[in-house]
DNA sequence: TATAATGTTAGACT
DNA sequence: AAGTCTAACATTAT
């Protein structure tokens, strides 16, 4: 479900609650999460984002990473003991206590030692460089839409946005990588961080469950002009917008807007 | 009942 | 060896 936008609105919202609280409580809801330990009485020291990683830093050294996957979300609950279906973790502070809610049960949350996390290839909020976007690409052959996509090279794009980039860009989402133009990756670069700066003023896009830490949805599927409209109607020129099968995700595009 | 869903990854294949 | 593709993970909704 999240992605870098999504997470940032997460991230933003806990940074305004979580500094200094102290971790009362901690159970575990779902056995696939894994053990987790040593967090109980520490304090949290900072919220950061990492690509779509949610990383809770913890006094002490340690670093907690929380990845919601497809359908993760989090919850931030004030007094009382609220039972939500498909609760899966719960974490107490002082102030109010963190949810995660997970159906399919992807998500991830892990404790590391603090510097043990990889830095990222490139953050899409801090600004794209489009002759290093060129450089990474120059010897892939996967689309441009994979390409995107791929977390090793570019943190934090998933699918909703690889495709509302490309529509915005131009560019069809078949292209092989290596086959974009300078000018083609500019647009790219350019195109990358508006989409996503826009989304994350939107607080995310709730095309289906997304919801932020106090249970409010974003507006961004207001500013949707591909994903999820197959068949509809191109308001740049009027044509059909198509979906097609990428990896084994769905692409939408507009065959006449897109080239 | 079959398909698709905002993500990642192990293993197979080239 | 490195790049790319596919299936799998678990569950719901259409």
């Amino acid at each position: 479900m999240p992605e870098l936008p999504e997470v940032e609105t997460l991230c933003r919202q806990l940074k305004t609650i979580l500094p200094g609280e102290e971790i009362l409580r901690i159970e575990i809801l779902d056995a696939r999460l894994g053990k987790i330990e040593g967090l109980v009485g520490r304090r949290v020291e900072a919220v950061k984002r990492r690509g779509k990683f949610l990383q809770i830093c913890i006094s002490g050294g340690l670093t907690a990473e929380l990845h919601l996957r497809m359908s993760g979300r989090l919850f931030w609950q004030k007094g009382g003991v609220p039972v939500f279906a498909y609760s899966r973790l719960v974490i107490a502070f002082p102030a109010g206590t963190l949810i995660l809610i997970d159906p399919r049960r992807f998500a991830t949350f892990t404790v590391q030692p603090l510097e043990s996390t990889p830095a990222l290839v490139e953050d899409p909020l801090g600004g794209l460089s489009a002759h290093r976007l060129r450089e990474i690409a120059r010897t892939r052959r996967l689309p441009v839409k994979s390409f995107l996509m791929d977390q090793r090279l570019i943190a934090g794009i998933g699918n909703i946005y690889a495709c509302e980039i490309l529509f915005a860009a131009g560019i069809d989402p078949r292209r092989p990588s290596s086959g974009l133009s300078p000018v083609e990756w500019r647009k790219v670069a350019k195109m990358s961080v508006a989409i996503l700066e826009r989304a994350v003023a939107c607080r995310g896009t709730t095309v289906s469950d997304w919801r932020d830490l106090f249970g409010c949805g974003g507006t961004n599927q207001d500013h949707l002009a591909v994903y999820a409209r197959k068949g509809e109607i191109c308001r740049r020129c009027g044509g059909r917008i198509e979906r097609i099968t990428q990896g084994g995700r769905g692409t939408w595009f507009c065959p006449s807007c897109q080239q």
